[in-house]
DNA sequence: TTTTAAATGCGACTAAGTTGCAATTAAGTC
DNA sequence: GACTTAATTGCAACTTAGTCGCATTTAAAA
């Protein structure tokens, strides 16, 4: 686990704060965004996004852009692609695909967009 | 060319300000922001956001966002893929990509992330 | 228990994009 | 070319996700 790793190593403290934003992350069954769980977290909003950070960069978290202006993190457990509709802005986490490759590139995350099955 | 046709079924007029934006448009060899272009034209922020809706909604135009909170526009001619860089946050398209196949899904864009040649 | 750098809450701020409204203009009709 | 009218425009005010400065609090090492 990414997040016994950083702490063993110092990387930060394990407040109570990040105890709560991890629990949740680690529940979640696709990536949320801060609106998503503000009414479920007793931290300020400023604390929500320096947490996430720093997760980010100690690689415990990733993240992206949907559709609507908002990010969406989640756990960086086993890396895999995402499906985002363009109609209901529902994120869907898509396991079974695996990486293009591309001389040149070093390709790390995909997006697809389209319709979900409830839109079309 | 899908413009002629939408002024043609007399979808908008054909202002002064909509020639500007999509000559930009037509000659822009990647997708742009309000912010790549904001200096080279002469009309106001919430008219440029108002014509490139315009054009999305008669599918003269595709946009998506990328990383830096931007949304990005380009003239719809052929459906490609995007590669966008997480350092330097550059997109380039990428022409020859096969669209994947996914049952279930109607799958109509697909974006990549990594890191560019100039990044890595 | 004491110390101290890291983390927090709060309020003010930023920046991309949106909206209401009065003034302007494209384009159809004569 | 002048007349008419709905579509379009510029402007300023607004919205909203996310950021920042700073005084206060807290985890964790000594
Ligand atoms: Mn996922
Ligand atoms: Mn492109
Ligand atoms: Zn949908
Ligand atoms: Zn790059």
């Amino acid at each position: 686990m990414k997040t016994k790793q950083a702490i063993e190593e110092k990387k930060f403290k394990l407040t109570s704060a990040r105890k709560e934003l991890l629990a949740i992350l680690n529940k979640a069954e696709k990536p949320i965004s801060y609106e998503d769980i503000k009414n479920r977290l007793s931290m300020d909003k400023a604390t929500f996004y320096r947490n996430i950070s720093k997760f980010e960069e100690e690689n415990i978290v990733k993240s992206f852009e949907s559709n609507d202006k908002k990010r969406y993190y989640e756990v960086q457990i086993s890396s895999h692609a995402h499906f985002i509709c363009n109609t209901c802005n529902k994120i869907e986490c898509l396991s079974n695909i695996s990486p293009i490759e591309l001389k040149g590139y070093n390709i790390t995350d995909m997006i697809f967009k389209g319709v979900c099955k409830n839109c079309s």
